[in-house]
DNA sequence: CCTGCTGTAACAGCCTCTATTACAGTCGAA
DNA sequence: TTCGACTGTAATAGAGGCTGTTACAGCAGG
């Protein structure tokens, strides 16, 4: 399956508010961010709505309206933004039930259930461990 | 996006035919373990042809033809599995190149590459810990 | 040679993701 | 109060992946 790259794009959305904070300018709009993840503001739109459900950001409505940061970029990690946009589990299930009758097929589903909860429990550790300030700094050390 | 069972199906296989082994069948045919995941034999000649790539299986042709494990359970693990059926990254990157005149845009991508790889390496640890053997145990236990 | 099964192509249906257009809602500023 | 800029979201389209299915050539034991 072509992995979708909705963590990335809402990683270089927070990394580009953050710096744009620290820079003085408190708030981006929908199209200002685009021009940096160079994709469609409504995409960007989505995406921050996601953020913005999730507690991670704040938006100004109507005229000089833009996105901020709802907290600072060390209190941001990855692992929050993974859960703001995305929803399905790593591995599914079988499509058709299994066959009843058959003790591999009636037994297996919590066994595997099990393997892959504590699986995605390693990810989610790991994706815990790296804040928004931490990937700002080493993309500024990059370029 | 919703994930794909890819896995499941393997694995299911694999413990079908370290059950059928262990009872004393030596071959099953695609039709026999498409009944067990209750699924089209295609789709398992498929799944079964990538752990035939990746040296899990053995297949049998011709007359009485039919697959079999190349290996003892316990030295199958759901990481060899995974591997074996599973060939894109978890996340992906921007589908168009990020803006590189902004400096965001010029370095995430190498940063985020490198989360993510570590977040992958968690995941496929913990996969590794977990052999059809353990599987098949488990499964028999809550039936 | 026959037969049963593998290996794979081709296709259809469904769904997701990205991208885009369009438009109503919102609210600060003039 | 009106204007204008921007948000929020629906609708739509194209591309591509996954599952499921049919069809058929290839293989090898008996």
């Amino acid at each position: 399956m072509a992995a979708n790259s909705r963590l990335t794009i809402a990683v270089h959305i927070l990394t580009w508010l953050a710096l744009a904070h620290r820079r003085g300018t408190e708030l981006l709009t929908s199209d200002e961010v685009a021009a940096s993840v160079n994709t469609n503001p409504v995409i960007i739109r989505r995406s921050l709505g996601d953020l913005r459900r999730a507690g991670l950001v704040t938006v100004r409505h109507g005229a000089g309206a833009g996105w901020s940061l709802a907290r600072v970029p060390e209190e941001i990690v990855l692992l929050d933004v993974y859960d703001a946009v995305e929803g399905e589990p790593l591995f599914g299930m079988h499509h058709t039930e299994p066959n009843l009758e058959c003790p591999v097929g009636k037994g297996i589903r919590p066994v595997l259930g099990d393997v892959y909860g504590k699986a995605e429990l390693a990810l989610r550790a790991e994706l815990g461990r790296t804040s928004i300030a931490d990937v700002l700094r080493e993309t500024l050390q990059v370029s």
